[in-house]
DNA sequence: TCCGTGCTTTACGTTTACGTCAACGTCAGT
DNA sequence: ACTGACGTTGACGTAAACGTAAAGCACGGA
């Protein structure tokens, strides 16, 4: 049995795994989300630069600056602090999840107008005659 | 009584009420999600125009580019059609909804995460010994 | 008539989040 | 020894979404 069972990746593996480029991941570790370790020039990413990338990424799906990630990972990583600390973290994560509760509720209403407009779209097929069969135009997928 | 009971808007009036600069409302026109009338040179806002101008910014809090809200609002706005774009109109509204569904997990992953860093914390803090006050920082609202 | 206020256009500046070369190292395979 | 494949560090480019003057019209009040 060999020593440390610790999986590290390359950076290609991440950005295939997550659908980013490496570009990507270089530029998060310049604005100091990632510090990955090296082996020589080349960076090894660990399974908690994996998960704080995972972070990254899904902060970015809704809709946070690079910035605003970094803050919330750096408090998340760092709960480690004084009584003052403490207060101030419950703080942000008290506004954290005020956003969050209003992008809810924006997310529901938006669904909501969506049932509605297609609820309509099917009332329209439905009164005009039979005709061809359906073209089924896929979104092409951009990166970001 | 008088004649035409629509109200109107001007540019400030709806910029203090939603909280964004005239200057963005402005750029919205320029990008064609806003086409008020006008009243010699001022523009002049009508309650559909506040009504895109809300939902811009409920796009724009849950991510989207001004170009995919414009996509949104506009196919949402003329949705008279034939088959083919009804059918295609389908299509996009389910794509939508299924980006919607996801940041809704995400969401509720963030949410859940944030339960366990709040309890974390006051565990944490329960078990310190009771010292000063709690010092509530207000995170600074900026704009976007 | 002058002043301030509100709205306008034009235009250049800025920040964010990467994309896109360019030029180079390094290691495996043939 | 040569060739890719994969990785690296600059450095410059760019699209998006406004910010920020600069300069001007239009109108009501002192």
């Amino acid at each position: 049995m060999s020593a440390g069972g610790t999986r590290t990746y390359t950076i290609t593996e991440l950005a295939s795994e997550f659908d980013v480029t490496a570009r990507a991941i270089r530029f998060y570790e310049d604005v100091g989300l990632l510090t990955p370790q090296r082996a020589g020039r080349n960076r090894v990413y660990s399974a908690g630069d994996r998960t704080r990338l995972k972070l990254t990424l899904r902060g970015k799906r809704l809709g946070l600056a690079l910035s605003e990630i970094k803050q919330l990972v750096d408090l998340y990583d760092a709960d480690n602090g004084s009584r003052q600390q403490l207060e101030a973290f419950i703080e942000v994560l008290a506004e954290h999840r005020r956003l969050l509760e209003r992008q809810r509720e924006d997310i529901e209403i938006t669904l909501a107008e969506i049932d509605q407009h297609e609820q309509r779209c099917r009332a329209l097929l439905a009164g005009g005659r039979p005709g061809a069969g359906a073209a089924a135009k896929k979104a092409p997928r951009r990166p970001s």
